[in-house]
DNA sequence: GCCAACGTTGGC
DNA sequence: GCCAACGTTGGC
């Protein structure tokens, strides 16, 4: 029994396109590194993470925009492949295998939303009123949420901390 | 070090 | 498809 004790671990955000990667792909592929992320501040969120931290799966660009489900990072960061992969879209020419710019971290699903709760209904959370995700002009894909944000998320979503719990 | 140009993100 | 906001690039 793994019991989830939201105020031991730190919570985060990540954004995909569900066109292109949406929730449903992380639970039918069952892990999946999350790469391709090219802005540092994202990036040093992402080697902040800790193997067991919870994080919100936002959808964007999608009709609606908001949170889907629960992932954990399975595997805390180690380098992008993508970086070293010449003529890939991800590709960068100033980093080397010894010293790689760009960092990725495994993640897998925990729990599906039963219906996303969405952009909209975040902003009408207290909890939510000043995060890099409702703030305007902000576009970070990765970041961090707090104890009481995940927690009011999930609520939202009609969900408990309970219902994150597994064998 | 400044800053204009450009590319990208992401909501609508 | 539009466009506001922002990060990055590169000339100087």
């Amino acid at each position: 029994m793994v019991r989830v004790t939201l105020l031991a671990m730190r919570h985060w955000l990540l954004k995909s396109e569900p066109a292109v990667f949406g929730f449903n792909d992380l639970v039918r592929v069952g892990r999946e590194p999350w790469n391709g992320v090219r802005n540092y501040q994202a990036r040093n969120f992402l080697r902040e993470m800790r193997a067991g931290d919870l994080c919100l799966f936002y959808h964007s660009g999608a009709r609606p925009t908001g949170v889907a489900g629960v992932a954990r990072v399975a595997r805390e960061a180690y380098p992008d492949d993508l970086q070293f992969g010449l003529g890939g879209p991800y590709f960068d020419p100033k980093s080397t295998p010894e010293a790689p710019r760009w960092s990725m971290v495994d993640v897998e699903p925990v729990l599906a939303f039963p219906g996303v709760v969405t952009l909209e209904t975040l902003r009408t959370l207290p909890e939510w009123q000043d995060s890099p995700l409702t703030r305007k002009g902000t576009r970070l894909s990765v970041l961090p949420v707090t104890p009481e944000q995940f927690l009011a998320a999930l609520e939202a979503a009609g969900l408990s901390p309970e219902d994150l719990e597994s064998d």
